[in-house]
DNA sequence: TATATTGTTGCACAATAGTGCAAATATAAG
DNA sequence: CTTATATTTGCACTATTGTGCAACAATATA
């Protein structure tokens, strides 16, 4: 693991790690359709400035996509590609090395 | 999922998501027998009081458990518990709710 | 007892992060 | 064109966090 792939996991970690945030995400997760961020406020307690925040850091690391809709944007949880990097890194915390 | 789980949940992934600790995380992993302190000090850009910080919060979260050997601290990874919380995030995540 | 080793803690400080409010932008609707 | 709705951004502010240094505590060793 280089450095740059140890900053990017924790960029993402980070992002994942503050209550707003994973609230934000544990909704989305709820949802079959994309939501946009009007829908998102009553999930956490920020106001609407503060969800467009969130929302955008969470885009930033891949953890959401957008999609622009007429004057709302839909965002959407990338199920996959977080799940993936968290069971990434649950396989390297389980795998015990080999007595050499 | 409660609020409280919510927020424990964040905290675990606060303490994962910063670069020093989860280099000490990533350094744990590729040990076999527990380290003591003074020897994790170079996998990180911190000095000592630095690292013996970072532990005690990784220790807080559960992430690490520390031993007490004499005058040293053998800390080890708590590989079970973080990959079982990684990976019911992972599968929370990766469910898609029924269509109702 | 004196000294070295290991680790923690208090303090001060700089950097980062989260927040609300108000203003700005963008687009849709009337 | 005017207005309403949705979202973003600038600004100011506060809280939190990470850090090194020096002092301290605890334990082993000479």
């Amino acid at each position: 693991m280089t450095p740059a792939d140890l900053q990017q996991l924790a960029d993402l970690l980070k992002a994942l790690g503050e209550t707003n945030r994973l609230s934000l995400v544990c909704r989305l997760c709820e949802c079959e359709k994309p939501q946009n961020a009007m829908c998102l406020c009553d999930c956490c307690s920020v106001d609407a400035s503060g969800v467009s925040r969130h929302l955008k850091i969470l885009t930033q690391e891949g953890i959401v996509s957008v999609e622009r809709k007429g004057r709302t944007r839909s965002y959407s949880l990338n199920r996959a590609f977080v799940a993936r990097r968290l069971r990434d890194l649950a396989d390297r915390i389980e795998l015990t090395p080999e007595l050499s």
